[in-house]
DNA sequence: ATGGCCGGTGGAACCGGA
């Protein structure tokens, strides 16, 4: 079973492109981000005419997840458990059923960006880089809760962080961003520390490994590029690991996200 | 070499992104 996460920016700039994408791909499941539409308004036809079957968790202008597959999607939830005044749509689930069950999880983690700080070096509560942090110990509590159901799970999505300096061209240039900063980055290790597997550097090693061009500056061009879309694992479903990739080449496509999707092959 | 953007909203600039 191949699976794709993927941060769109905007299914209706997107539309073409995404077609095009699935058609060219045909994913077994996408998890898709940044959608920028209302359910009401989400181009379904184009998905499901194609064969999938799809879940919105839409917002007007902003933000917004889906999940699609070729298989029926099951228990769905919308939303991430932990805050009723929350009301951002970043996180969405549901149950496939293949050779055995698999929980998907698709996230869009905040960029947390400016990045306020009291005089202790706290996060400044309501501020940007707060609400980051907060969602993060959010999610870290859902994947505990999966881990003692026992259900093979995945969490993939953008998850604004910039795990290691090998994942940044240009770390340096990163150092004080809500991206890369020692407090992101503290929060994403704990969540791998549960035993969570991220599916791209249990098989690839080493520098130059990108998922995110910022369309400004040259930095396509110039491969100037950071690596902040992942594919957490749970220990079952580690094990069912085949393969994973980072399709670059759709950056340099028609009318392209600044993300590019990035691919786990599952034993499912 | 240097500088450089894009999408959505709403119908012009502005917000948000990373």
């Amino acid at each position: 079973m191949r699976i794709a996460t993927f941060n769109i920016n905007g299914v209706k700039a997107r539309a073409e492109a995404l077609a095009a994408w699935l058609d060219a791909e045909t994913p077994d499941v996408a998890i898709l981000q940044e959608i920028k539409s209302e359910d009401a308004s989400f181009p379904r036809e184009l998905i499901e005419e194609r064969g999938y079957y799809l879940e919105t968790h839409g917002q007007k202008g902003f933000n917004g997840v889906v999940l699609l597959s070729k298989l029926p999607l099951e228990d769905v939830m919308r939303g991430l458990p932990g805050d009723p005044e929350d009301l951002q749509a970043r996180y969405i689930e549901a149950t496939i059923v293949g050779k055995s069950a698999l929980r998907v999880c698709g996230l869009y983690l905040p960029n947390g960006n400016p990045v306020e700080l009291d005089a202790a070096g706290r996060p400044v509560d309501g501020g940007k880089y707060a609400y980051k942090l907060k969602w993060m110990e959010r999610l870290h509590a859902r994947a505990v809760t999966l881990l003692a159901e026992e259900i093979p799970f995945l969490m993939a999505g953008d998850y604004n962080i910039i795990p290691q300096a090998e994942d940044a061209k240009r770390p340096n240039a990163w150092r004080e961003d809500a991206l890369f900063r020692p407090e992101s980055r503290a929060a994403y290790r704990r969540l791998l520390n549960l035993g969570l597997t991220e599916a791209f550097r249990a098989r690839v090693q080493g520098p130059g490994h990108y998922s995110f061009w910022d369309y400004q500056a040259g930095a396509w061009n110039k491969d100037d590029g950071i690596r902040i879309d992942h594919v957490l694992l749970s220990p079952e479903a580690a094990d069912l690991l085949l393969e994973v990739r980072i399709q670059k080449d759709v950056r340099a496509g028609e009318k392209p996200s600044d993300h590019v999707p990035v691919w786990v092959e599952l034993d499912l």
